[in-house]
DNA sequence: GACATTAACGAACGGTCGTTCTATTGTTCG
DNA sequence: CGAACAATAGAACGACCGTTCGTTAATGTC
């Protein structure tokens, strides 16, 4: 790896972890050259503007949340346990504890939901992947039995999804420390009673 | 009311209108000066500082949220139609269709669940304010036997919150036109197998 | 209608923003 | 080793930030 990739990774290793908490729009170019004991200028040409560096950071959140969540839960036997699996890593990740900042996506999500533009749309398409990867885990176990055949797949993920925002929401904003078993709970009531397509009542 | 009171609320209605767009943070005073057509000092004399005037765009907000949501939602009756009416009321405010920004609450939350100060404080004790009224009418709705009495009501509100936090999340981000009916489903399956008390298997 | 009070303005402050240059350093490789 | 190149520094830019201040215009009161 060149010089240049090299510190080019450790910038965005900061620009990450600044991000986070101050979210992509508070991160500036001067407080993260500071915190990298670097120049503006050293700092900016790595990235040519600052959407772009916001798109970079995405990109490397992205490349971890895959590293935390999505490759270890692949490693799982595909169909139900492989779900549980990525609940666990997802919301081990969403609210790693101690780690400040939580998820950057929750954070960038609300900050760019409104904002047109590059980001606005590398981060729209990054979330949809990840709809995607969900609701194909899901779909397997529908596949191997474990979940009853008239599973409506896109809801189970929706309500998923639902489960791990509200978790995040109330650990972080309400500091509510039983917050991840209200997203378990909630879970195991999805598997108990998983939402069906077409009920005619 | 005097002439000051009657600008202040001018103001803090378009301030609340740019908020939604582009954050607490994003909100700056030159380009609400700009949209108001008024000086820059002029807005800021009455609110003295950023800050200041970030809380009462917040107390506007929950102003605005009462009257649309809880309010008409008190008109119905106590127990089950009544979280219906918060649902309905709810939904159609956090995603107001066509109307840009989304719900201010839900960006905030976002973006201040990690910067103590007084925003934060006044942010967090207002959204815990909002979860107990919510807790209380799903309670009603146990003491009239509408919801079973082993009944976990805060899994219930917890839960309920989710459902909106992820129809404001796909709608908005996703583009996703279906989510408010996933929301709703997600409501029902809550009904009909609502989550219990210590449920020893 | 004169007067005290409030509201709004306009100019300016120091600071930081993202960005653009030019110069100098450090790395890479024949 | 030395030439070609990539990487970083430093200074400066115009724009805008939140904030302060002194002054003017509008309002409310006796």
């Amino acid at each position: 790896m060149s010089k240049g990739e090299q510190t080019r990774q450790h910038i965005l290793g900061t620009a990450l972890a600044m991000a986070r908490e101050c979210g992509l729009e508070g991160l500036t170019i001067g407080s993260l050259a500071e915190g990298l004991s670097m120049s503006k200028s050293g700092v900016f040409a790595h990235f040519g503007s600052k959407e772009e560096l916001q798109i970079a950071v995405l990109k490397e959140a992205a490349e971890r949340f895959a590293d935390q969540v999505l490759r270890p839960a692949l490693a799982a036997p595909r169909g139900l346990a492989r779900i549980r699996a990525i609940l666990d890593h997802w919301l081990a990740y969403s609210v790693a504890s101690g780690l400040p900042g939580g998820c950057l996506f929750i954070a960038a999500a609300a900050e760019f939901d409104d904002k047109p533009g590059p980001v606005r749309d590398f981060l729209q398409q990054q979330q949809g992947q990840w709809r995607q990867s969900l609701l194909k885990a899901i779909g397997m176990a529908v596949e191997t039995g474990e979940l009853p055949p008239e599973t409506d797949v896109e809801q189970f993920g929706f309500e998923m999804f639902a489960l791990v925002l509200a978790c995040h929401h109330d650990q972080r904003l309400l500091s509510q420390r039983n917050a991840v078993d209200r997203a378990r709970t909630g879970f195991e009531r999805l598997l108990d009673h998983p939402p069906v397509h077409l009920s005619r009542h």
